[in-house]
RNA sequence: UCCCUAGUAGCUCAGUUGGUUAGAGCGGCGGACUGUUAAUCCGUAGGUCGUAGGUUCAAGUCCUACCUGGGGAGCCA
């Protein structure tokens, strides 16, 4: 007989069906006649309710079946007597394919804090809460292809090993083959790359932009979604060391297209995810309203499918930089002063004033436009006035940055100045300003931290919690 | 990297102004129970109190350093 998933089942299973399942237990529960056996396979979240009459099998056989197990049973589909489940499975054969010693098995059927289940990273994809989130990824990762293959962006690979250390995007880390404890140096008493694997320094990407811009400047729309790396000593909830990052670059977009693209793609994927992940997002709700029982009631935040649907269904606050200003100043916060940081044109937002602006002035997602040029990257395209340039950042709650992008400059001279004034060396980035010697055209394109978004769509509270195994200063377990 | 905070049983925690033998719930194990929903009821085992020093007649409790986790900040996606 061939095995039959538990998500088919439990959808479109029929009484007096004849089926295989394979899955591991989540719990076993009963009396002396007969025993219930939650058993779940990762197609669902829910489990199928095997209920084994406990005359027709060995004693040793349902001792062994305890939670984590894992177990093959065919039997026959039959209406639920209980009132938990619509179907049922009721248990001919049981074959235990690998036990769990309850004893040693850290997965037991209770609640566990999401930190325990983090030191255990190789197991907690058995629990309800990382089943999900692992599922609904899966999907936005899919929505994400679906999304730009449908607009016919092509998907490009740039590189994961790059000799540029242009961007200024932030720490990289080094890839050499060099022996660490004895390099080779120079004259100068440097270490000499010239004899290292790639002939010169080379680093893990920080960003594939700017060889993402090539793609662009010649197939129209590219985008690009692979790890991305940086050696920040960054401990917070909301930044790994390696991250997945998905780039579009479109040549012939101003900023207004680059936004109205950032806006219709994060609604895409919303969309995707209520339209496919819903078994899935009712589960985190829940966990979340739960979560939130224990704060103060003004802490809490809404629903999250409520939280979805209003993103969906709303659009995004456009304002400028110099006009977020002027809200902050004028700000009860910022009058009370009770702001930490101080605001004034030509700062860099804090994340107190970006919270303040999309979680209490708008309660939105808001996309910030045209920061000061000092602020910026040297790529982002010069505004007339000379002070600001056409980079626009997407905040959303609790998350804040989501998206960050821009127009890029397509004048050579003026991409030349500003690199010179950044102290950028335009010599070893010559192939990138070929792009602005032949046929240069108007051309924006922005970022997405797939996992930010995921933290978004899932309603989970930690960055660490959204990736299958996260790699965060002093920690690169498993 | 900075600030705050925590580390006690497999897990989640309690442990009074320092004072005999360190507790509970959950989980585990044994038993009971005619269909249970993280079942219920009875019983039971389980601890180098993060590590290393120090203060003291006496340290889980106080002090110092380090390690690790969590929250916030910075950097950013």
């Amino acid at each position: 007989m061939k095995r039959v998933k538990i998500k088919d089942i439990l959808q479109k299973g029929e009484p007096g069906n004849e089926v295989v399942v394979k899955g591991w237990v989540r719990t076993k529960r009963g009396s002396k006649n007969v025993n219930f056996i939650a058993l779940n396979d990762g197609s669902i979240i829910h489990n199928l309710q095997v209920v084994v009459d406990v005359d027709n099998f060995d004693d040793s056989l349902l001792r062994d079946i305890n939670t984590g197990a894992a177990l093959s049973v065919s039997g026959k589909l039959a209406e639920s007597a209980g009132s938990g489940q619509a179907i049922e499975m009721i248990a001919e054969k049981v074959e235990l394919l690998g036990g769990a010693d309850p004893d040693k098995f850290p997965i037991q059927p209770k609640r566990h804090t999401l930190e325990f289940l983090r030191e255990n990273a190789h197991l907690r994809f058995r629990t309800n809460t990382f089943s999900a989130v692992f599922r609904v990824r899966h999907a936005m990762a899919f929505a994400v292809h679906k999304f730009f293959n449908e607009k016919g962006f092509n998907y490009l690979h740039t590189p994961i090993i790059t000799a540029s250390d242009a961007e200024g995007a932030g720490q990289m880390f080094r890839v050499s083959t060099l022996d660490a404890k004895n390099p080779p140096l120079t004259d100068e008493g440097e270490v000499d790359y010239t004899q290292d694997f790639f002939g010169k320094a080379t680093n893990l990407t920080v960003s594939g932009q700017l060889e993402g811009e090539l793609g662009a400047l010649a197939l129209g729309e590219i985008y690009t979604f692979g790890p991305t790396f940086r050696a920040e000593n960054s401990n917070t909830t909301r930044h790994l060391a390696e991250f997945w990052m998905i780039e579009p670059e479109m040549a012939f977009y101003d900023l207004k297209d680059n936004m109205d693209l950032a806006e219709e793609f994060l609604k895409s994927l919303i969309k995707y995810a209520l339209d496919n992940c819903m078994d899935d997002l009712q589960f985190l709700a829940g966990r979340l309203k739960q979560e939130e029982k224990s704060k103060p009631q003004n802490q809490r935040s809404m629903d999250l499918i409520e939280k979805l649907e209003f993103v969906l269904n709303n659009n995004f606050i456009r304002i400028t930089y110099s006009e977020a200003i002027d809200i902050l100043i004028n700000s009860k916060p910022y009058k009370k002063k009770k702001f930490q940081f101080p605001v004034e044109w030509g700062v860099d937002l804090q994340s107190e004033h970006e919270r303040y602006l999309v979680e209490k002035h708008f309660n939105c997602p808001v996309i910030l436009t045209d920061y000061p040029k000092d602020i910026k990257a040297f790529y982002m395209k010069q505004n007339a006035d000379g002070k600001t340039v056409g980079a626009m950042d997407v905040l959303f709650p609790q998350i804040g940055e989501i998206i960050g992008g821009s127009q890029r400059e397509e004048s050579l001279e003026k991409l030349e100045t500003r690199m010179k004034e950044m102290n950028v060396p335009a010599k070893e980035m010559d192939w990138y300003l070929d792009t602005r010697r032949f046929g240069s055209v108007e051309h924006s394109g922005f970022g997405l931290g797939f996992e930010r978004l995921i933290l978004f769509i899932t309603g989970m509270g930690n960055i660490r919690d959204v990736i299958a195994f996260p790699r965060t200063p002093k920690n690169a377990e498993f």
